[in-house]
DNA sequence: AGTGTATTTTAGAATTGGCTTAATTAAGAT
DNA sequence: ATCTTAATTAAGCCAATTCTAAAATACACT
C-alpha cells in the first residue's frame, strides 16, 4: 500500500495537490519549495512508485502529472472501511440508545475524557 | 493532517481495519498481531491523537472502536484532489488527442517508459 | 491493604526517512 | 566536441519511527 506511505509526507502531498490543478516540470515544482532540487526529486520517485503521479520527457524536462491509479487504490481502502456516513449515524444511535438506558451519572462516567 | 500519518503503518493500517468490523478491546487487538502489548498501546495512541479510533473503558479493559472523524479528514482530502474518475476521463482524451495529432513515432518515442 | 489482570508509559536500541552536497546522466545550444 | 541546463542518483548525516523490556497506572476482587 505504498499510497498511503507516500502521502504521510507533508510535502508529497502539496506535490499532489499542485498536481491536481495542471501538469508541471520537474524544476517549477521545486520552485515552489525551499527545499533542493534533489529532495523533491527523490520525493517524486516515491510518488511515481505508488502510482500517484507520472512523468513523461519534453526535451530536457520531464513533466508531470496526476496519476489517478493511487488515488484510486486510496478510494478503494476507504470503501473497504465502509461508509463513513453511516458508521457516524450507528456511532450517534448507539450513543442515544446508551444515553436512555444508562444512568447519566454512570454514562458520563463511562465516556469522560479517557487517558 | 495526522490521518496520512497515522496510517502509513501497515500494523495501523490494519486495526483499523480490524475495527471497521466491530469495536475491540486492547487485548484483543493484541492478540491478532505478533508484536507485544506495549507496541499495540503505541499505535492506539497514534490512531486515537489521528481520531481514527476512539476508546472508552469497561471496566479494567479499553474497548476501542472507529472514529470517523478521521476518515473524514481523508475523504475531505480525496475531494479537494477532485473526482478521480473525471481525471481519468481527462487523461484518456488527453490521450486520444494526441495519438490522433503527433505522429505515431514521436508520440511513442514521447511516451516509452521513463528512467 | 494486597494480589492479579489489562493497559499504558518510559527508556533505550535498531531501523527508516528526509535533507544536503557532490557526482552522474541526458538533451539542447554554440 | 564542449558547454549549459534539467533532472536524477549516490553518499553521508541527523531526526523521527518502531520495536522490546521494564516500570508505572488503573481497576477488580478477596
Amino acid at each position: 500500500m505504498p499510497a498511503f506511505e507516500a502521502l504521510a509526507d507533508p510535502t508529497r502531498r502539496r506535490i499532489v495537490e499542485m498536481l491536481a490543478r495542471g501538469a508541471l516540470s520537474a524544476g517549477e515544482i521545486t520552485q515552489r519549495f525551499a527545499v533542493s532540487r534533489s529532495a523533491v526529486s527523490q520525493h517524486l520517485k516515491i510518488l511515481r512508485d505508488a502510482r500517484l503521479v507520472s512523468a513523461h520527457a519534453m526535451g530536457q524536462r520531464r513533466i508531470y502529472e496526476l496519476d489517478t491509479s493511487g488515488l484510486v487504490e486510496l478510494e478503494e481502502w476507504l470503501d473497504r472501511i465502509g461508509p463513513v456516513w453511516q458508521k457516524r449515524l450507528e456511532a450517534l444511535e448507539r450513543e442515544r440508545h446508551e444515553m436512555l438506558t444508562v444512568q447519566p451519572s454512570r454514562w458520563r462516567a463511562a465516556h469522560s475524557e479517557d487517558r
